[in-house]
DNA sequence: CCTTTAAATTTACGCGCGTAAATTATAATT
DNA sequence: AATTATAATTTACGCGCGTAAATTTAAAGG
C-alpha cells in the first residue's frame, strides 16, 4: 500500500479507474458524485498516496476553500481561545482556516487583509481592533470578500456581526454589585481601544442612574493593548490617592482587573467581600486567567463558544448561498455572572 | 493612478514596458534584475494595481516562499509571543509565515504537518509538544522539508535546534534561592510533557547535591497543558498536607507557579522573602503574566527574542544555501535571573 | 422491458505563471 | 571605441487542475 507515488490527478484517475473530471468533482465536493463512485475513489485514496495540488486547484477555482480569521491580539489568551473555536468550526465545514493576528497594530490589520486578498479567501471572520482600525480600508475589503465581524462592532461593516451582549452583561454585574455592597465605580481607559468598552461604560452609567446612584467613572491614561500594565500602574495611583468614591471597583475588562488586583495586593489591601476586606473588584469577560488571580476574579463571562459557532455558521451560510446578506444581521449572546472571590 | 485593473503578468508586462520573464524574475527576487529595471518595475507597480497570483506562482516554483511555524499551544502567551517574533523575522527575510498551533494535541500536531505538506513550504520552524509528539511522523516530515526545532529538543530531529539553556538557568536560580534562604524543593509534574522539564529536574538535583543539600522532588499528577490548574490543585494539596521539606518552592515553570501562588493565597499563606512570609516561590520562563501575580513572581527568563531570531536565521540560511545541514547545530541561550517579590 | 433521468466520460481548452534556450541589448572594462 | 561580461527579450513549452459541451453509461420508475 502507498507504493507508487501518484504525482497528479491524471495518474490517480488511471489507477482508480475513474475519469479525471469526476475525480476533480469529488475533491470539490465529495457529495456531488454517486455513492458507488465515491466509495471507489475513497478506496483508491486509501490505497495510493495522492492529494491534489492545492495551488493548481485554487488557481482555477473561482473560490478557494480558504477562510481568513483575524483577531486583534493573538497573545491575549481570550482571543487565542476564541480563534481556536472558530478554527474548529471552519475545519468541520470543510474549509481551511488561515489565522492571523494584528498585534494591536492597525497597519498590521490592514496588512493582514492585503495578505488575505492574495489567497482569494471564500470568506473572512474578523475581530477588528476597534477605534484604531482603518475603517475605510476594511470597508473596501468587505466589498470584495464576504466578511463577518465578531467581538468588536464597527459601524455597519461586514455582512453580519456576532458579539457579546455588553448591555445585558454590564447591567447584570452592576446590579449584583449594588445588591451585595456599595455601588461600584467604573475603572476604564480614557480612550478605550474597543467599542465594547464604550457600551460597557454607557450601560454602567445608565444602570447606576436607574438604581438611584450617581455613576463615577475613573478614566485612566494609557494606550495600546498592555491592559494589565495599565491596570496595575493606574490602579496603584488611584489606590494610593485614596480618592475612590466607593470600596467597589468594576473594571471595564478582566485584563485591567488583573493589573488592578496586583496593585491592590502590593499596597497591602485585602480584596474580597468578607469582613476585613478593604475593596471589592470585578471584571468583565471571564478571561482564562481570571480563576488564578488573588483573590479569584468575580466577572461576567462572554459566551465565546456561541459567538465562535454563530459567526462561523453565518459566514458558511453566506458562502454556500452565494448571496451577500440582504440586510446586516447582528447577533448578541448574553453573559453569565461568574461569582468568585474578589467581589 | 490604479486606474485599469491589471489581471495578469502579461498585462503588467505590457503596461510597464518590461518583458514578462523579467517581471517574473523580479517577483522571485527583486535583486536579481538590474537596478534601472527594478526601479522601472517598481514605478509601474505604484502606478498600476497588480500583484501576481500566488497560486500560479507556487504551482510552478519548485519552492514556495512559505515558512511553516508550529507551536504546541497558541493560547499560552509565551508561545504566542515567541511565534510573533519569529513571524516578523520570517517576513523580514521575504517569506510568508504560516502559523499553526497544536493545542497540546499530538494528532493535531501531525495534522499541522500534513497541512503544511500540501502548501510545499520552503521550511518549517517547529516547537514540538515533546513527550507526546509522534517522533516517527515528525522525522518523516523532517526528511522531506528543512525543519528547525526550537523550544523543545527532540532526539536529533530536524536540521538544527535552538532553545533555552535550562542547565545554566536552573543552576542559577537554585544557587540564588540557596544563597538567600532555605534550599528549595522542586515542584513539577510527575510525567512532564516537555523535555525542558526533564533537564530542569536533573539540573536541580545536580545543583542541590553540588551545594551539599539533598534534592526534594514534589512530583504531582496531571496531564495536558492546563498547568495553572495543576499548580493550583496540587499546590493546594501539598500546602494543606504540611509535608513540604522547605519553605522554598522552585516550580518547574511559571504557569505551575502561577497556580501554586493562587493556592497559597487562598490558604492564607503569605509568600515572599521578608519577615512574616511563610513561603518563597519561584518559577521558570518569565511568562508574560509573571509580573502580575501576587506577589510578583521571581523567575528565570528565557531569551526568546534571541531564540526566535536564531532559529529563523538558521532556517533562512539553510534554505538559501539549498543544502541540508551537514551536522546538526544546537544553540542554547542563557537565562537571566528575574528577581521579583515571591522569592 | 423500455423510457426517463441522472451521472460519468471524453474531449478540449484555459488559467497565470515558471523556466529554458537562443538571441539581442546594455553596461563595464580596457 | 572595441571588447567582454551581464542582463533583458523573444519564443515556446509545461505545470496540475477547473470546467464546459457533447456523448455515453448507469440507475430509477413504471
Amino acid at each position: 500500500m502507498r507504493e507508487p507515488k501518484i504525482k497528479n490527478m491524471d495518474e490517480f484517475a488511471s489507477v482508480s479507474g475513474i475519469s479525471r473530471p469526476t475525480i476533480s468533482k469529488y475533491f470539490n465536493d465529495p457529495d456531488s458524485v454517486r455513492k458507488s463512485t465515491r466509495t471507489r475513489i475513497e478506496r483508491a485514496l486509501s490505497e495510493f498516496d495522492y492529494r491534489p495540488n492545492i495551488y493548481a486547484m485554487n488557481q482555477n477555482r473561482r473560490l478557494t476553500k480558504n477562510i481568513g480569521i483575524i483577531v486583534p491580539y493573538l497573545a491575549d489568551p481570550f482571543f487565542a481561545a476564541i480563534a481556536r473555536k472558530i478554527e474548529n468550526f471552519v475545519i468541520e465545514a470543510g474549509f481551511r482556516p488561515v489565522l492571523l493576528g494584528s498585534h494591536g497594530n492597525p497597519a498590521q490589520e490592514i496588512g493582514n487583509l492585503e495578505n488575505l486578498r492574495t489567497i482569494k479567501p471564500a470568506g473572512v471572520l474578523m475581530a477588528p481592533l476597534g477605534r484604531a482600525s482603518d475603517k475605510q480600508a476594511i470597508a473596501a475589503f468587505c466589498d470584495d470578500v464576504p466578511t463577518v465581524l465578531f467581538d468588536s462592532h464597527l459601524d455597519d461593516l461586514g455582512e453580519a456581526f456576532v458579539g457579546h451582549n455588553n448591555v445585558q452583561a454590564t447591567a447584570m454585574i452592576c446590579d449584583y454589585l449594588v445588591r451585595t455592597g456599595e455601588p461600584p465605580v467604573f475603572f476604564e481607559m480614557k480612550t478605550p481601544t474597543n467599542p465594547n468598552a464604550i457600551r460597557r461604560r454607557k450601560t454602567y452609567c445608565d444602570t447606576m442612574t436607574a438604581l438611584g446612584f450617581a455613576p463615577h467613572l475613573i478614566q485612566v491614561d494609557g494606550e495600546g493593548w498592555d491592559f494589565e500594565e495599565i491596570g496595575f500602574r493606574e490602579g496603584t495611583r488611584v489606590l494610593s490617592d485614596h480618592t475612590l468614591q466607593s470600596n467597589t471597583v468594576l473594571c471595564s475588562n478582566d485584563r485591567l482587573a488583573i493589573g488592578f488586583l496586583s496593585a491592590a495586593y502590593q499596597l497591602g489591601l485585602r480584596v474580597g467581600l468578607g469582613d476585613g476586606c478593604a475593596l471589592r473588584v470585578a471584571g468583565h469577560d471571564d478571561h482564562p486567567f481570571a480563576r488564578y488571580t488573588c483573590p479569584t476574579l468575580t466577572t461576567v463571562s462572554q459566551d465565546y463558544t456561541a459567538i465562535a459557532k454563530k459567526s462561523a455558521e453565518t459566514l458558511m451560510h453566506l458562502i454556500e448561498s452565494e448571496t451577500r446578506a440582504e440586510s446586516r444581521i447582528e447577533t448578541l449572546f448574553d453573559g453569565k455572572l461568574i461569582m468568585r472571590g474578589s467581589a
